[in-house]
DNA sequence: TCAATAGTGTCTGTTAGACATTATGGA
DNA sequence: TCCATAATGTCTAACAGACACTATTGA
């Protein structure tokens, strides 16, 4: 893919590049990130975000796969990419840029040591840098909310409407309303329901439903004017 | 950032990285791409999408709007990120790794000599490659028609109601209904009509709106569950 | 006068949200 | 028995889509 357009072969030829991937799952009704500790990461002395290089002969997805399966020592639930970040900025050279990708792991999973889940309100401790990612990775995993069965990948395979519900609210950011949440599921036919019920603390037990591929797309009705400005 | 995880420094730190700038503008009721003729890219024979190197001191941001200001000869009316394509597929030692931008001209601008816009259907002359980047460019443009002014920015200042819903209809794919838009553009207070009227042809004329930042973002409101599977 | 386009009013079916009510278990 | 949660039915307001109609120009 020869191409010269604009600068130099030197200038433009040789970056680092770095693949970040932030894992992210449901804890405690707040969306959590999974951070390496000081001993696991190569850093001095703080927590961050997996991440590390392109190998020969890999694809940039390869990449992030790889990486994510060596923080989690299992596959995500589902991997996407959420964008590149940088450049150079400093005086430097050589430009720094970093692809970051989003991952997604279903809520029982435990960290293993040297790895912890962190709620997102306590990145406040991390780098600017590091927010913008996890940033973007939220940003991604949301905008596709509507689209792809993203709160499913965030649930053991069965799970009650109340725990469904749950997801989507902290993925939505914004309470929904019990009955239409039902309705609607019913409406799109996307779970079916088992045969079992689970009894948890106080109330009624609640019926366990399964994810079920939706038969045909509904058409998109109507426009939606959410212009920001 | 010093990060040792995984890889070997060698293998995570020097790629070519080249940033690619779809330039995107409706003609004749159809998405177009702005493409460089042989003469324009340093490419042998074909014509390609303008792109480059990152400069030293320059950010991935800055990049692509400098490639898109030297395609253009002016200032895209929007620019965003798209996403990073490939990475090393191929048996060479280094990655080849793609930053796509997605950006966005007004209707009017004519194209300089070297330069030219292509309708879509053409583009599958093109390599495998530019027909992905294309596709980034335009999902990422088609995410965000609901929430930025997107098709605004490919209209002049004014324009009638009929020109806006015709750039909605190219950039969802889909015909409107148009008493349906009107209502909707109006309860959403996002257009404000000016005293102009005008008239194109033979029917009767039509008033020409501005783009009016709206006052309150609407709720939004339900779930959608368009999950494809 | 006709054809073509702009703009509007009304009706209807769908759906989101509010509210209320029943169901069913644990404390 | 009381309380908490699940599940469901009903009402209403908002809204999308269909249709019909008026308005206004050029051919």
């Amino acid at each position: 893919m020869p191409r010269q357009n604009s600068g130099t072969r030197a200038s433009r030829n040789r970056v680092s590049l770095i693949i970040d991937v932030v894992l992210l799952t449901t804890r405690d009704g707040a969306l959590s990130v999974l951070l390496l500790g000081p001993a696991s990461s190569g850093n001095r002395d703080r927590w961050s975000i997996p991440g590390g290089g392109v190998r020969p002969g890999e694809s940039v997805e390869d990449t992030a796969m790889r990486i994510a399966r060596e923080a989690l020592g299992s596959t995500p639930s589902h991997l996407e990419q959420a964008g590149a970040l940088g450049g150079a900025r400093r005086t430097s050279a050589e430009a720094a840029v970093t692809v970051v990708y989003a991952g997604l792991v279903p809520v029982d999973s435990a960290p293993e040591v040297g790895k912890s889940w962190v709620p997102l309100p306590e990145v406040r401790l991390l780098s600017a840098r590091q927010r913008d990612e996890i940033d973007r990775a939220i940003a991604a995993i949301r905008a596709r909310v509507d689209h792809l069965p993203i709160a499913f990948r965030l649930l053991p395979d069965v799970f009650t409407l109340s725990d469904l519900q749950a997801v989507y609210e902290i993925l939505l950011g914004r309470p929904l309303h019990k009955a239409s949440f039902r309705r609607a599921l019913h409406a799109a036919a996307i779970v079916e329901a088992t045969e079992e019920w689970r009894s948890e603390g106080r109330g009624r037990p609640a019926q366990l439903f399964r994810f079920a591929p939706p038969r045909r797309r509904r058409q998109r009705r109507g426009v939606r004017f959410d212009i920001v400005g």
